[in-house]
DNA sequence: GCAATAGTGTCTATGAGACAATATAGC
DNA sequence: GCTATATTGTCTCATAGACACTATTGC
């Protein structure tokens, strides 16, 4: 490699050699989620390979430097070899990285939680995992033991999904094109973990442009209820106050 | 490297070779703000190395898996060789990764913003900086054309702090020890740029057990101020409520 | 006294919580 | 009619915004 005071970038890059310096491992996992039975789910996958052979973990895997062209691609081309969702609502969480959590050394993870519709969901184990399911949510934990240090990003995405609840329009992304109010409560008490007074519940959502009639009613067997649809599916709405933590 | 069907994780692990792959390099990169000359300022670094030599960039590196444990310890030691701060607020804003902003190849950084009182600033050049200075950040943006998409990163810590200011004490965190209220929203008022009325002001954060009267008084030139220190410096606390982003 | 800054009083507006009341379907 | 679910009415409470008012200092 060779270096003088004169070199222009061009110069260096050319003499650039990037295996001078370890590098921690890079990898995307993914908290999935979606509300299955009146209940908050997360997709995990059983791993086929070691380290951890054998155990569930989030949905992951390591960049791909030659295929992705960026880390939210990572995400979703795993997120699409086990779902047929292709847009669901993505958000990057956080990142993790030392030197502990993988056995195979240094290494890093760039967490993302999707948020899915529970209507569109098709599960394909796919390659890397022997089986995949949906595992409900309790607190943050599943009943399974995850690997690595998954538990503890698991609980940090689901609260996280929570808190923004609180003062969001997060949970629309988790009904199918068309819904009515009720519904939407629903989800949102079930992140929530609590009830949330309907009235309060449609002022909210209907004071702000957030959603439109459809037009259509939806039969309940008792009075029918309106249907809506979301006006804007990309962004979610920011309200000014949030609901009470309770 | 030996692979059979009855491998344990032990075998496999002896006979991992991290090089299969090629990995992302890994940086952090942090977005060191304090208030000075009432303005919203960012600490920037002229680079000493290719590539983009010579141009400014915010305060970061290279995460060394041989001295750090994990990637909060790489922001923290980037931020120790750069001013003399050790225990600053910092929060982790994003993570970008892509095969286009290095043009050396495929790179990560895991970016971080971090408030230091203005009375606290020593700054040292240091090894690979070959200057370094305060910037004033107006709209999300310095003067200086920054390397890297470090003016995009920048934009956004800038967003994500103004956007925190308006639900939490933040702030509070760019304060000395003993500061009267008048300062505080001082400080508010700069990073939202606008102002805000004082009774709401003083009622918000009084209203809450953020804050405490030290029993001395700031000789103002007119009436004295009361002097309040915070009540827990490590946590800032987060209103029910907005203040209107006018 | 005046000017400037610190600090208070109080009215209005917004929107959440609580909960009663009404509306519309199937039976 | 009765019951269940959808939908509305309306009162209270907390807190932000607006802005007038008082308090304390230096001059």
């Amino acid at each position: 490699m060779i270096v003088n005071n004169n070199q222009t970038e061009q110069d260096f890059l050319d003499a650039y050699d990037p295996s001078v310096f370890d590098r921690p491992s890079t990898a995307v996992d993914t908290a999935i989620f979606t509300v299955i039975d009146d209940r908050l789910q997360v997709l995990i996958v059983k791993r086929a390979e070691h380290p951890f052979k054998d155990q569930w973990s989030l949905v992951g895997g390591f960049v791909n430097v030659d295929i992705d062209d960026n880390i939210e691609a990572t995400a979703r081309r795993k997120l699409a070899e086990k779902t047929a969702v292709t847009t669901p609502y993505l958000e990057q969480y956080e990142t993790v990285g030392n030197r502990n959590r993988d056995p195979r050394g240094w290494a890093i993870t760039v967490v993302y939680f999707a948020l899915i519709p529970s209507a569109e969901i098709v599960l394909t184990a796919g390659k890397g995992a022997s089986d995949i399911k949906w595992s409900p949510v309790k607190n943050g934990k599943v009943m399974e033991k995850l690997a690595f240090d998954h538990a503890r990003i698991l609980q940090g995405c689901a609260e996280r999904l929570r808190n923004k609840v609180l003062y969001t329009s997060l949970p629309a992304h988790l009904m199918p094109g068309d819904f009515t109010l009720s519904e939407l409560q629903k989800i949102y008490e079930i992140i929530l973990d609590k009830t949330i007074d309907h009235k309060s519940f449609r002022r909210r959502i209907l004071n702000v442009n957030l959603v439109e009639e459809t037009g259509a009613m939806r039969p309940t067997g008792k009075k029918p209820a309106k249907l809506y649809r979301l006006r804007d599916a990309k962004h979610p709405h920011f309200f000014l106050r949030n609901f009470e933590a309770s």
